[in-house]
Parts: structure tokens; sequence; C-alpha cells
DNA sequence: GAGTGGTCTAGACCACGGA
DNA sequence: CCGTGGTCTAGACCACTCC
């Protein structure tokens, strides 16, 4: 009946739900709980939290329906692994799409450079001009067809070990997404002409129109990485779904 | 403490809070509740519905969540108008886009006809070929230049006086989101070159790259509608973006 | 003040999965 | 069987808005 929240300092000022959603998202977030644990139960979270099951159980309930967590019944709770990003673009990893289609995925790391940012790319990342960046140049390719042209800085302060990944072996993507999950995600999308250097990249002819994807990610209002990703048309469609909860009820009925 | 729900027939078989949902979201899809009119309070639902408040409340939850509709503490609950769908690409209508840049909005009806779907056409609405569907080519202008050519086909079985409609007033789109709230949507993106017609439409040249976004909308597992929007590169981009739950969070903190 | 939504409690019954 | 999550109740206190 106590009206605290167990270990946690006790805080009137947000919700007990709020808490205990923040609680768990800190202890994935700082790799405590790792994807594919399962996590207290209810009964036990009720017991050390000292709040009561319903404010649990919604806690839950919107982790797992916001991706964090999956739940089974009769067995337990599990931290998800890893949120896909609901209906965004681009939630796929390209490696992982491209082995999807029964093709052979490599990689060729053009470029792997600490840089001393520009004002373009200062205001990109949201650094000021002079600061250090990390650059990586990367071409995805599928049966050995270039399929993606990836050009990214990334905020240093926020992945330092990142200069020192090897590249051929994990996307630059897929590294910053085990990371941490980001916060934000913008993404612009243009069609354009490739330039010289693209062309001799992706292996394409000046006249083939190119999707340009602009991919910025936050992590506590920073800004973590900003990528260029360019697809010839092509090869690739980028592709977007939507369902609402409806989708699945129409089913059902 | 009777198990009923009220007016709705008795059905043990899904959750009350489930029944409650669609409840109103079918009041919302027929029109009888239109965007911005006040719905019944909490407690009104609670003696007319026979549940408990909590069960009420997080019927109302998740339909706030979900976009569908507004709640202000000490006021009232309120149907949205229109849910935006969160993280897609082209939530938002042309229109009202450049009129809220300042700018001026204007449309040119190319076309608006009753056609026999060929096997191309019926693939794409899932109709069989043979049968009648419409077909409305319009391009979108910005202070006179243009700044979209819309390419769509429609379901007639989902809206019959479509045909009957003035679009340089509203805009296709426009018209079918505010019939219905699609249940899924799905978007395919690519860069094209444009051909004769499509550069005369939009007054550009040959060499100009052009995003083609493909949009197909279903409302009860039936397409609504299947449209093809152009845009010229150098004039438009397509903007998504993504914010958790822990993006608020970490402003409140 | 009355009415609203936001949150929370301390129980409860059920269905499911695994031993 | 027991522990799990899924749902639901009948209250409660509070903060907010409007009159």
């Amino acid at each position: 009946m106590s009206t605290s929240i167990g270990v946690l300092p006790r805080d009137t000022a947000r919700p007990f739900y709020q808490q205990i959603k923040d609680f768990i998202l800190d202890r994935i977030d700082s790799g405590a709980w790792r994807p594919g644990v399962k996590i207290p139960s209810e009964h036990t979270l009720v017991d050390e939290l000292g709040v009561s099951r319903m404010t649990v159980n919604r806690a839950l309930r919107e982790l797992t329906q916001s991706g964090h967590l999956k739940r089974v019944h009769g067995v337990g709770t599990f931290v998800a692994a890893p949120p896909s990003h609901g209906s965004l673009i681009e939630l796929r990893n390209i490696a992982d799409e491209i082995r999807a289609l029964g093709k052979t995925y490599s990689a060729k790391v053009k470029l792997l450079e600490r840089v001393t940012v520009d004002n373009d790319i200062g205001r990109r990342l949201q650094l000021e001009a002079g600061s250090a960046a990390f650059h990586v140049v990367v071409v995805h390719l599928q049966d050995d067809v270039p399929m993606q042209l990836e050009d990214r800085y990334v905020n240093p302060k926020m992945a330092p070990d990142f200069i020192h990944t090897d590249f051929s072996a994990t996307t630059p993507n897929q590294y910053l997404m085990t990371l941490f999950q980001p916060d934000e995600i913008e993404h612009v999308v243009k069609a354009v002409m490739p330039d010289a250097g693209v062309c001799e990249a992706l292996a394409i002819s000046r006249a083939e129109p190119c999707l340009r994807l602009e991919r910025r990610t936050w992590k506590k209002q920073e800004v973590v990485t900003s990528a260029s990703l360019i697809y010839p048309s092509s090869r690739y469609d980028l592709v977007a779904r939507y369902a609402s909860d409806r989708a699945d009820s129409a089913i059902k009925e």
C-alpha cells in the first residue's frame, strides 16, 4: 500500500507506469538485459517495486506495443530484439535483406577515416565546425553487383570505437543499431542523377537515376550519425507499409 | 457487475476493451461521430456499456495513442481529424502542404473517366480484368508551378461518387481520406526519368530525375485506390520522421 | 462548484504453457 | 500442478477546465 516504487528514487512528479518503463528501458539500453532474456514476471515486479499489478501491467503492455518487449502467455516476458521501427522506410538491414533473398552479400570499404568537420557536416551532425568526426564510405553488393553506396558521418562521442570496426563483416548501420536504438530518425528521399564517382562505385551509367536517402538518427537529443544512401533505381525500390489495428481485427472477424 | 456490454451484442470471445474500441471506430467510420465532435465521457460509457472505468479507459487510451481520438484533461474526448499515419511518408495532403508554405495551391484535372480494367490495373486494384474502375489524372501546382502529377485508379465499389466529384476543389486523396481511413497503406518509391507526357504535364526537361511514389490503400481487405504520384526532384523531397516515446521523455527530464 | 480525464489500488477469474 | 500473462472490477484520489 506504500506509494513508493521500491528501489527506484521516489518521484511523484511522473506516473509510476512511466518510471517503470524507463527503469526497464535503462536496463535494456545499458545492456544489463540483453535481447532474448526473460525479465522478472509481473508478480515479481509488483513485489519489488511496491506498486499494483495493473500499473506494472500497463508499463509492460506499452513496452510490448512499442516493440521493446515480447510477451508469451503462460511463459514470461522477454527483451525483444531489435525493435523494428514500424512503418518507417529502411527498417531493414541491407545485408540481411540481401541474404533473405538467397543472394550473397558483400561489402567494399572504400574509406574509413577521422575528419575535421566543416560547416556542412557540422550542421548535419549538430557539432561545431572544427571538431572531429568519423567518415566511412562503403559499397554494399548483392552477388557482386553494387546495390547501395553508403557515405556516412558519425559523432565520435556516441560511438568512439566506430573507427576500429571492420565494416566488411558488419554494416555501419548494424553496428550503430546494436550499440543503441535511436530515439529519433529522419529520412529525406530525393531522386538524383549520379556524379562520376557514384557511377564508378555503383557501376552504372550517368543516365541512370538514383534514389538518395538521407538518414539521420538521434539519441538523447544528440545526432548519432548522418548517412547518405544512394541506390540505383533499376536495382532497388524503397517500400513502406502501414497497417492499423483495424487491419488485423478485420482478419479475425 | 453484470458481464454484459450494454447495447453491444454480448461477445465473451473478444475482450471488452477491444469491443469498445471497435464500437467507437465503427461510429467514426460510419460518420456518426465526425472529426472534432465530443464523444461520451468515460463515466457515461461506463454506465451505458456496463463495464468498469478501467476498461473504458484502456479503450479510449489506446485509440488516443493510435491517433483516432484526442483527449483534453478536464474537458473531454474528441474524434481526431484525420489520423496522420505516424512515420509514414506522404502523411500530408499536398494542397495543405503548399498552403502551409504561404503559396497558392491549384489543380488541373487532365482526365476523369470510367474505364474497364486491364490485367495490370486489375492486379493493382485486386479486381477482375474487365470490371469497371475510375481513373483520374491531376496536376497539382504551387504558385502555378507543377509539383506533382497524380495518376490514380479507384475501386468504384468503395467510392461510387468519386467520378462526380470536382477535383479542382478537393484532391482525390483528400476526398478518399474523408470518406474513410484506410486500414492499410503501401508505398513504393522509385527514381525514374520522365517520359514525354510527364515532362509536358510537369513542365520539366527529359533530363530531370523524378520520384515516383506508388501508393495503395486498403479497407477491410479490399483495395480502395492505387495511385502513382510523380514529383520533379528539383522541387520536392519526401520526408519521414520517427520518434520513440523516449524522445519525448528525454525532453521532460 | 461540477465534470472531466490521469492514475492507482488490491483484489479477482481465466487461459495458457511447462513440469 | 504451478507460474505466467490477459483481462476485469469497484472503488479511490488528484489535476485540470469551465462556469
